[in-house]
RNA sequence: GUGGGCGUAGCUCAGCGGUAGAGCGCCGGACUGUGGCUCCGGAAGUCGCGGGUUCGAACCCCGUCGCCCACCCCA
């Protein structure tokens, strides 16, 4: 034997088990026929891009969480990287779209369901590797472009059964002409963001004392905390503000969609990303962080294409959207039991093939067979099934093979019926069918 | 990166100087045509790793690695 090794995977990274995997494709399936319906279509781009690609893109912070790649053969040593794995999937995005314009349409929208890494520490609820589900539409300044992202996103937690949502809606202009007129100076606005997004974390005391930190006047500071704190920001700009008035012009094109009762103005609003232009958004659910976020940005393709080219996106967080819904028990039946409708048992070893025949017929009524792999006592196989909460167990033993008829028996209820053969299939449907 | 806590059976943890424990899980039996409940039995740990103190270390000391919590940042 080997030297016994850990055996866990590494910090911020996991195994996914088929129940886990299930739930998982569960919702990228909800996620994946929404996008579609709404016009965008797939791209996938590798995990690991030339590092320049990346760096400067997210910011100093961000610079530093990604996951660099060393370059090999001689230079390994130096710690050089000349490679990084995928930090996001917007960069990429930005990247492909510079890269292939004269082969996508004048209005690109894609979606794109990945894992990105990010070199964190490992917390609660925070990973190394983790999937984003993100939409992007590219080519257009339409406030149409915001309301019909936040529709979609929208239809997808209706879909997957979330009711209490809202998607708090600010803008990129509306926040620096807000602390222009406190009268923060331009170089401190990117500091105030960040205390400013902590607001529902630490209070407006703890917002306050950061801005204090972060050197911005007692003045200007109470003047800054009076806007976004206290709600007054359109009542302060006026609607001849450009950002207040696509605010206004987003509010009002998403009362036609499903977005309609789910979007609320929020000056205090920040979000960390740099590379936003625009109109900002975030999924906020009672009790939990943010279930994903997006916005406009408008400068970030002309980084790899030389001319600006206007893009707005949304970044669903799918690890998140899971812990919440199997918490909340949203997951339906199918899905949050096991991976199988019926065992077929194992009568004895004369009678495995009739088994295995059995178990045909039932697949091709669209059913999961599980068929019990040897001849055992019979408690035990009914033990295995009960283990892997298979809901249906079906035997043919003497008595019913005598017959021509199948024992069908619910595990749920412990309720044992006799069906003919012929008609196992369906039987076995609709008791699932009542359960769901 | 800074501060604090914890590493003992597959899992959750007790023991805190004198030969390694419990609960859950697992395997077997009571029950050779029926799981969940109950009872009985069993397997299972170089007590994270390395060094030191001691007659004796899971326990005390030093180092190291890993994990967790807070700060930071984010989905």
């Amino acid at each position: 034997m080997a030297d016994k090794q850990s055996t866990k995977p590494p910090g911020g990274t996991r195994d996914f088990l088929p129940d886990d995997v299930r739930r998982r494709e569960y919702v990228i399936d909800v996620v994946r026929r929404v996008y579609e319906r709404y016009g965008f279509e797939p791209l996938e781009t590798p995990a690991f891009e030339n590092i320049d690609t990346l760096l400067g893109k997210y910011g100093e912070e961000g610079n530093k969480l990604i996951f660099k790649i060393l370059k090999r053969g001689e230079h390994e040593g130096t710690g050089e990287a000349d490679l990084a794995l995928r930090y996001d999937l917007t960069v990429p995005l930005a990247r492909v779209v510079a890269q292939y314009q004269s082969e996508l349409p004048k209005f690109f929208k894609r979606y794109q369901i990945q894992p990105v890494w990010r070199a964190d520490r490992p917390a609660r609820g925070r990973f190394r590797e983790f999937y984003q589900c993100d939409i992007d539409s590219i080519g257009s300044t339409s406030a149409l472009v915001e309301a019909e992202t936040l529709s979609a996103v929208s239809e997808i937690l209706l879909t997957l059964g979330f009711s209490d949502f809202v998607i708090r809606l600010n803008h990129r202009g509306v926040l620096s002409s807000l602390l222009d007129l406190a009268g923060v100076p331009s170089s401190k606005h990117a500091g105030a963001l960040v205390a400013l997004d902590k607001l529902d974390k630490v209070g407006r005391d703890g917002v306050a004392k950061e801005f204090a930190q972060r050197g911005i006047e007692d003045a200007a500071a109470a003047k800054a905390l009076a806007y976004f704190v206290d709600r007054e920001s359109v009542d302060v700009l006026g609607h001849t503000n450009d950002g207040v008035a696509n605010l206004m012009a987003i509010m009002e094109l998403v009362k036609g969609t499903r977005a309609h009762g789910h979007v609320r103005i929020d000056s205090s609003l920040a979000r960390g990303l740099s590379y936003y232009t625009g109109a900002i958004m975030e999924i906020a659910v009672e009790g939990i962080g943010s279930l994903g976020g997006g916005g406009r940005y408008d400068n970030l393709i002309g980084m790899f294409l030389g001319r600006d080219v206007p893009a707005c996106g949304f970044s669903l967080g799918l690890e998140r959207i899971i812990v919440v819904m199997t918490e909340r028990n949203m997951f339906p039946a199918r899905v949050a039991g096991g991976g199988v409708d019926v065992m077929v048992t194992i009568w004895n070893d004369e009678s495995r093939a009739d088994a295995l025949a059995l178990a045909a017929e039932l697949r091709n009524g669209g059913l999961r067979v599980d068929v019990y792999p040897e001849a055992d006592k019979l408690g035990k196989q009914f033990k295995y099934a009960s283990s892997r909460n298979v809901p249906c167990v079906a035997i043919v033993g003497d008595d019913e093979r005598a017959q021509g008829l199948v024992a069908i028996k619910d595990m749920q209820s412990g309720e044992q019926t006799a069906h003919r053969r012929e008609e196992v299939a369906g039987a076995v449907a609709r008791k699932l069918e009542l359960r769901t």
